[in-house]
DNA sequence: TAGATGTATTGATAAGTGTCAATATGTATT
DNA sequence: AATACATATTGACACTTATCAATACATCTA
């Protein structure tokens, strides 16, 4: 069926460089040129980057003057994570919280 | 950083035949061939999706006699979900539940 | 208006990935 | 031992993707 959506979400995710920008976004926005500051890549491949990011919905951006700010948004992650549990899911887990073999792991 | 084993392991179901076995293996463990016939790949091609999503630990495989029967991991799956969650979270989400815009789509 | 600065786009290239046909390996049955 | 069947591996190919240099676009400032 129509997974193609879902599989362009979860390779949003799938990169070092986007990982390591999602942990720079945790504690608040940051200007793209902040951004570049800490990853060790140029400016196109940062844009890249943040356009597969916002794409997905993972992140937001925001123009002001000639900078970006980007910023984690929360329904985005939210969603994402809501996707995801619908694929790495099992029986064990029927919703009553009861399932035995993931009770110690549950998040 | 070192992201790239969490890389590998978002890789792993960043693939549509790989999203349709997840869901297929969701009601309990199925042999190879059972998948085969479900999905429109050839039987190489699901050894290949297997050997991913195996070594990702999202699934296990079983050997009995000549048939492999897969099923998800309990833990490969929470495992998972608490690294994404390392990831896909941001700042307004602080462990008290009280992320205020987190709140309403907090799964 | 001109120059400076931050960001986006284009084009090229190397590396990675999904797929299949052909073949190999392992196991059960006759 | 020989055959049949399920799975794994190899090799080849098309397609995708991450990356950068060059360039275009947008905005601010002198």
């Amino acid at each position: 069926m129509g997974f193609r959506e879902d599989v362009r979400k979860i390779k949003a995710l799938a990169d070092e460089n986007r990982l390591a920008i999602m942990l720079a976004l945790q504690h608040g926005e940051k200007c793209g040129c902040v951004l570049l500051e800490e990853l060790n890549i140029t400016q196109p491949t940062l844009s890249h980057h943040m356009k597969l990011l916002c794409d997905s919905g993972l992140v937001t951006g925001r123009k002001e003057g000639k900078w970006m700010y980007y910023s984690i948004s929360p329904e985005g992650i939210s969603a994402f994570r809501k996707m995801i549990r619908a694929y790495a899911r099992c029986d064990c887990e029927d919703g009553s919280g009861n399932g035995a073999c993931c009770r110690k792991n549950a998040e």
